[in-house]
DNA sequence: GGAGGGCGGATTGTGCACAATATGGCACAT
DNA sequence: ATGTGCCATATTGTGCACAATCCGCCCTCC
């Protein structure tokens, strides 16, 4: 009696699990490059992912195609697939971008939030706040990510908020990437008062706070840029 | 020996054009789509692409997969690909979308277009004008289509360019599904006026003018929604 | 006559085997 | 000793065959 899921003869414990360990292969790559155990570069050979998650080639295959789309990771012909690089040029690209999303979803978070959902980002910016002084650095990082993936969903537009998504995720591997200690710049405050002005209906307020945050954010990154050496020895981290 | 530019039964005219082939299918499909030669709801069964382009049905998959991913199709578990059905909340989402990136773009457009790019959008302008006077309707949602298009290459940030071109071909759908004769709302004035404030480096009055111009575009949309349902009963035919 | 169950055709999902291609090491010539 | 070309190996790309699933149809039963 195999526990793979593939070999079932019980009917009662039915397989629609299908779509579901796809997904699950995919969330753990996308964890491990958010976490940073997958440094970008990382090669990911198929055979491997295949043994690792006990399923076949297609659809390994198929996550890695969605990881590519996604720009987490890079398919390269004939040569296998590596978690993004993402250049300057990219860096600087995925930064303007941000600006202008962010800008959006401030709008529409301002007009759509309900108090429920302030009080929500309030309860949340405690826990980010904690987390920082604990010097935990990698629930931290993880929150602050979170806070604007929170806003993005307070705005209520799914679409906007799949594409900030794809923003901020490859922030963080540029973070990864020009970044590795990932100092803490104290950005709580600036969150805080972007949730503030947005609870007193105060969009434009708000957009200006955010494009100065995400300013700092952005040169947080760039000085860090100069002495960007692409570790790209020792990876294989997951076991 | 087929006149078909799809069929290759040459062999002698080695295939190293692989990644092309991949991408004149999907850019036939997207076409197809874009034309409303193929309408919303429109079946694409693996096999018959497959001899339609003379490929294997990895490559199908592989192609449907990434239309998938763009919204341009839906992929039904066991069911099949069919074209995408936009509902009328994706479609107040989209709209709401793509308010916030135009105004992004127009931004960034009038910060970096050059004297050339707004000659060239001016020229591109004229083509419209005429295909509208010529009654061309086809001609001429491809152009409108492609003002816009243009106007985010000028932009100079590819992210924010994919996202726009995935915002407008979703739009596209939505003009196939509720508004199929098409009415041509004279929308050239509109165009020709944005680009003349942000030729005068007037960011903001080109923002409001291209918001104006995308509320008028919904509304006609909207306006034809109440009648959508002899789309519906095609929905169902084809499904 | 209507409803439910079973059946056949068609389409997609999956695993496997083989071909194509790139990478790294090794031998050989200079 | 160094540069070059070749070959072995690992990895990806592709086609095929079979299994699973779904839809529509028809037959049977109430």
């Amino acid at each position: 009696m195999s526990t793979d899921a593939k070999l079932r003869p019980d009917p009662a414990a039915a397989e629609h699990d299908e779509p579901d360990v796809e997904r699950r292969i995919y969330r753990t790559i996308f964890d491990s490059v958010m976490n940073q155990r997958l440094t970008p570069g990382a090669r990911l050979p198929e055979t491997q992912l295949c043994e690792l998650f006990g399923v076949s080639r297609a659809v390994v295959r198929r996550v890695l195609q969605r990881l590519a789309h996604d720009h987490i990771v890079e398919l390269r012909p004939n040569r296998g697939a590596i978690v993004a690089i993402p250049t300057p040029e990219e860096t600087r690209q995925i930064f303007e971008a941000r600006q202008g999303l962010e800008a959006a979803l401030v709008r529409l978070a301002t007009r759509n939030g309900t108090p429920e959902d302030f009080a929500d980002m309030r309860r949340h910016l405690r826990e980010e706040h904690e987390a920082m002084h604990r010097f935990d650095q990698p629930s931290w990082a993880r929150l602050a990510s979170a806070f604007h993936l929170r806003l993005a969903a307070v705005a209520r537009n799914p679409i906007l908020e799949a594409f900030l998504n794809e923003i901020v995720t490859r922030c963080s591997l540029i973070v990864a990437l020009y970044q590795p200690w990932g100092n803490a710049s104290c950005e709580h405050d600036e969150h805080a008062r972007i949730v503030e002005r947005m609870e007193a209906g105060d969009a434009e307020g708000a957009i200006r706070l955010m494009h100065e945050h995400l300013v700092v954010l952005e040169r947080n990154v760039c000085l860090k840029r100069a002495d960007a050496e692409p570790s790209l020895k020792q990876r294989l981290g997951l076991a």
